[in-house]
DNA sequence: GTCTATATGTGGATAGAC
DNA sequence: GTCTATCCACATATAGAC
């Protein structure tokens, strides 16, 4: 809005058409990435998706790797989302609902799951635009768990372990399926009884030797 | 051994060349999905590494599918070599043992976890061979985890989740450091304050509804 | 802004000489 | 058993007409 001047309308009509085509694009790429996994996205059949020829997606995304960029930013303000409702809750009942919503926004999409939290595509790295998008999120949740309690060092990571490994196992080993996504519950009550641990404090940033 | 046949060698020298040769190869190929990811395998590369050209390849294994397939297999025995080591230690030194074997098997080499644990590259799925090795494994696994009492519903997928999920955010959030790593040991803390609380059984079996 | 045509490159796989 | 030569399919990206 501030690059908006006097004597232009607020609403640039181009731009909003343009920035329509780029959301088609997104989505065919996504619909792509769903059926062909994330590495199996080409140019050519995004294109043919939504009607056009491949070299006119250039006119809109600098290059496949600025398609994935896109689609990595957007997958993250789409799981910032999803969390933020969830972190409107507090204590135990907050930390189900996330966890629960988080598990449920990683398995849903595998191919969104690897481009999100591994890194699966030979030569891509986020922008440093798009890669701040995941700090912020990790920020967000780092500031919830601090307002609610579970400060220990070492507990955000170990959460988000927890729940991206249980993901990962039920995409890799039964995608579509739902038995690690049943332990979910589990997890979240180990992780809690152990964080809560009367004088668990010390036990878990206790450094160890054995074998 | 039972295959050989009176008036012939012991040693086939042909055969044990062709051996060694497909070995060299999968060296080949190690070597340079560490170095290039995963998915960046291509066969000149492969060939030139060891002074061939690509064609000669395929005297020694029908595809590229069939390389990753031999892969996957080498993987899984490594794998179960280093494993079993550390189940010959039983409770919770065994298990401390399995964790930190499998955190650093895991690690130590990111193409290949990816390759073994996840499902990151198209059109591959691992021969019913070359699977029965990973399904072989687990069961050994499980076997161990009932030995030593860890036999409460789910507590083998909790565990590998739990260390999967940590080797995994090692991997795609700082190659090569050891933050995730040194969770480990909070989490095993966790994990057997969880698995080994009295009347725990219940608890962890219970279906849950909430949010 | 979209197209056709094409440059340019890669990579798996096969044929057939040696 | 290894090679050269090549096929074939595919894919990113660019040039330039419309």
């Amino acid at each position: 809005m501030i690059l908006s001047m006097v004597g232009m309308p607020i609403k640039d009509r181009k731009a909003e058409r343009r920035e329509a085509t780029k959301a088609e694009i997104l989505d065919a790429a996504w619909d792509l990435v769903r059926e062909q996994g994330l590495g199996g996205l080409n140019l050519r059949d995004v294109a043919a998706r939504i009607g056009m020829r491949a070299p006119s997606l250039y006119e809109y995304f600098a290059s496949k790797h600025a398609i994935y960029d896109a689609m990595f930013a957007q997958g993250y303000r789409q799981f910032a989302a999803v969390i933020a409702e969830a972190e409107e809750l507090s204590g135990e009942d907050g930390l189900r609902a996330v966890s629960h919503r988080a598990m449920a926004f990683m398995v849903e999409d595998p191919a969104r799951y690897q481009l999100l939290f591994h890194r699966t595509i030979p030569g891509f790295t986020p922008s440093p635009q798009s890669y701040a998008l995941s700090v912020q999120q990790l920020d967000r949740t780092r500031a919830w768990f601090d307002r609610n309690g579970f400060a220990a060092p070492g507990a955000l990571d170990l959460f988000t372990s927890l729940i991206g490994g249980l993901a990962g196992q039920q995409i890799a080993n039964e995608p579509g399926g739902d038995h690690w996504v049943r332990l979910a519950d589990a997890a979240v009550d180990m992780f809690l009884s152990y964080i809560t641990a009367a004088g668990g404090t010390a036990r878990h940033t206790r450094e160890r030797t054995r074998s």
